[in-house]
DNA sequence: TAAGATTATGGGTAGTTGTGGGTAATTTCC
DNA sequence: GGAAATTACCCACAACTACCCATAATCTTA
């Protein structure tokens, strides 16, 4: 089955260990690009959670914020609320990728772990967070909400 | 007989197996093209069922999920519900795709499963759920019919 | 109608995956 | 420079999944 590559969808409880690893879904490796060479970069995410990025898809986001100017605060913050926080991680032969304490507390991540596929990237949560804002979700204008779905969905 | 590819009608009875398999009508596995590589994309539907795209159909849905920015807290949350839940499945020798537990739970299904053609994907049903999905369908605004009546011509 | 092909459903098995922990190499700090 | 802490790499095992085969029911065709 050739899937495409870098293109994550699908939702995994997993468990954190006790030296702060947590394993990357078998069907996420699969459709890695080689030249990720095994390789994630983990970041803040905009919610309470962790963003994880192939390599590849990092690094355009990276050549992004060079383009952008610093002589605009606006963009000097965003920049470096992005850059601060990320940081490359390799799995291991299990599969699993290490994450930085910083990272762990940010999300509020213990025992249990929920990856969720966001096709370009993938997000790392607390599931007692996860709840939270689905519930909040809720909230959000249903109108712009159905445009959008119109939109995306042939 | 040579019918439209990936274009599904008709409704069928199967049942779900205890590994949450179901099989894929012989008919619609046949109208399947070539670059779907056997493959399907359960997801979770707008009502209580599960929706079955063609692998193709998906990956347009994927392309035009890219397009939105994750700056945007609307956008987020449409990829996150959307690709969440959506999983690819590859059809068995027998023709059987496998579904994910989160989505037989979603769907309600038990033993008994209703596929029905809805054109560009299927759809997966708990018999029950869907005979009192019907019945609330006789609710339905005739107005909203008498707009539809100018879109579509049947 | 009978024989053959196809289809729907059930179950077994080998390989993969997720998780825990161990050990050696590396870094940090006094 | 050497002890302590941290990190990277390796092995082991239980649970699960994908793949295979078997059989019964249904459809096709001569």
């Amino acid at each position: 089955m050739t899937l495409t590559n870098n293109t994550f969808t699908g939702e995994y409880a997993y468990s954190l260990d006790s030296k702060g690893r947590v394993n990357i879904p078998a069907k996420f490796r699969q459709v890695l690009s080689e030249d990720n060479e095994n390789t994630f970069v983990i970041a803040r995410g905009m919610d309470p959670c962790i963003w994880v990025y192939p390599l590849s898809q990092w690094k355009e986001i990276e050549t992004n914020l060079r383009s952008l100017s610093s002589l605009s605060k606006i963009h000097r913050t965003f920049v470096r609320n992005t850059a601060r926080y990320a940081s490359p991680s390799t799995y291991d032969k299990q599969g699993r990728i290490t994450l930085t304490p910083s990272l762990i507390e940010y999300a509020g991540l213990e025992k249990d772990a929920l990856i969720i596929g966001m096709v370009s990237k993938m997000e790392i949560w607390n599931p007692v967070q996860m709840d939270k804002t689905d519930k909040e979700t809720i909230k959000i204008d249903p109108a712009a909400y159905d445009e959008l779905a119109e939109k995306i969905i042939l």
